[in-house]
RNA sequence: GGGGAGAUACCAGAGCGGUCAAAUGGGGCAGACUGUAAAUCUGUUGGCGAAGCCUUCGGAGGUUCGAAUCCUCCUCUCCCCA
């Protein structure tokens, strides 16, 4: 893949810029919905390309490997031949369940060795299996395997942590040299820097990540419960260091506002479940504020879902309606929200590239913050 | 007409002399969720409040230091036999 930055705003360290993949470009900033299981749950693949104007979603290497498993996807050609999704995707490594599955795992200089959640069987990550199985996978950029520390972390963990993570970036990249896709298209590594909320050791590791020269940097191990200064705060001192004429990837973030603010840092690329998850929760993100729509408050308003929201469900469907939806118990509830949500957040990170390219950003940026991290 | 069972908080339904403002479900109300072990989880659901106090278990009386629990009558439901 190939990151072209196309402008940077002045007013902030945001940019607009497009990334080139066999699998078709990707305008940044980009917000990519997560789809763990090959499944961006409860929204239909096509639905993804057309109503949510995804250009990019998410795999993930350890749930794809414990099913369906290598065979399956290896023989239907690679995840996107499977899922029918022929863009562009990225698989997490399974860094990220080193740390949520952290109680049924057990993590060693070789690797990590983690008890299945569907059947207890045990299986071994390491960096060099991490790199063969998202080779099967297919997908296009491929992460580098870490360990995503929890918050808080003490000083002398996240230091050893982060050199244990080193170690395996550079195990990652000497297999990933070795080997190539098996269905003929390039694949990309990104690494991705550690360090917990310790500024030192985050650039230790932003300075030790950027000289692999890799297509993509990735910023990982926040929004773990940290405080959103201290999220800010990290992600600004990587970005300082990170090369500018490579994407940047704020991994697992966040909320509306969250985006909006890691925008003006310099990132171009986020993944979260927050919409599809707090969606399937009843929570609705808008341009106008945050609705909890099983509340009671819901209950006889018959104004759509989000009078200026970009997807069709959202003027199709009204609030009323949704919020009975979601207190029967009825599947179409969640399947609603997620497409709203994901819908929302396409839309909101095209309009902040939209202001990027025509010098407005910053203060457009101030007013959309206030507004979407508003409880309706 | 005869015989039997029962009435408990929004609903269903435990409790059968004190540790009961009353189990458990459901429903209601609210909250959490950030590289998905999640269509999940948590709290709350008589009234005010910090402890605590006040009014509750069909209705009215009674027994007892003490009753949702025991007794009497009343009202109402359901079942069986004629």
């Amino acid at each position: 893949m190939k990151f072209t930055l196309e402008k940077k705003d002045t007013a902030s360290s945001a940019r607009a810029g497009t990334i080139k993949t066999d699998h078709g470009e990707i305008k940044t900033p980009i917000f990519m919905p997560v789809g763990t299981v090959g499944s961006v749950k409860a929204v239909h693949i096509p639905h993804l390309s057309s109503d949510v104007q995804a250009q990019i979603i998410l795999g993930n290497t350890y749930h794809l490997y414990l099913r369906p498993g290598l065979d399956i996807i290896k023989q239907a050609g690679g995840i996107q031949k499977f899922n029918g999704w022929n863009r562009p995707m990225l698989t997490d490594s399974g860094g990220y369940q080193v740390y949520s599955l952290s109680g049924t795992r057990k993590l060693k200089e070789e690797g990590v060795t983690f008890q299945s959640h569907i059947d207890g069987s045990r299986h071994e990550f390491t960096p060099e299996r991490v790199m063969d199985i998202e080779r099967t996978i297919g997908a296009d950029i491929m992460m580098a395997f870490d360990e995503c520390t929890p918050y808080p972390c003490d000083y002398e963990y996240a230091k050893n942590s982060l050199d244990l993570t080193h170690r395996w970036l550079d195990r990652c990249i000497t297999r990933f040299e070795e080997t190539e896709c098996p269905y003929g298209y390039e694949q990309s590594l990104f690494p991705i820097v550690q360090g917990s909320t310790y500024r030192d050791l985050r650039i230790k590791s932003a300075e030790y990540i950027a000289q692999k020269g890799a297509d993509g940097n990735a910023i990982g191990g926040l929004s773990v419960g940290e405080p959103h200064e201290m999220m800010y705060e990290m992600a600004e001192l990587c970005c300082g260091i990170l090369p500018s004429d490579k994407a940047r990837y704020l991994m697992g973030v966040g909320t509306p506002a969250n985006i909006l603010e890691s925008i003006a840092l310099g990132i171009d690329m986020f993944d979260c479940v927050m919409p599809t998850r707090n969606g399937r929760n009843g929570m609705i993100f808008t341009s106008e504020g945050i609705i909890n729509i099983k509340n009671n408050k819901w209950k006889d308003d018959f104004s759509p879902i989000d009078p200026n929201g970009p997807s069709f469900v959202d003027s199709f469907y009204t609030r009323a309606y949704l919020r009975h939806l979601f207190a029967a118990g009825e599947i179409l509830g969640p399947m609603i929200a997620s497409l709203h949500n994901l819908a929302f957040y396409l839309w909101l990170v095209g309009e902040a590239r939209n202001k990027i390219l025509d010098g407005t950003f910053s203060s457009w940026k101030d007013q959309m913050v206030k507004k979407v991290a508003t409880r309706l």
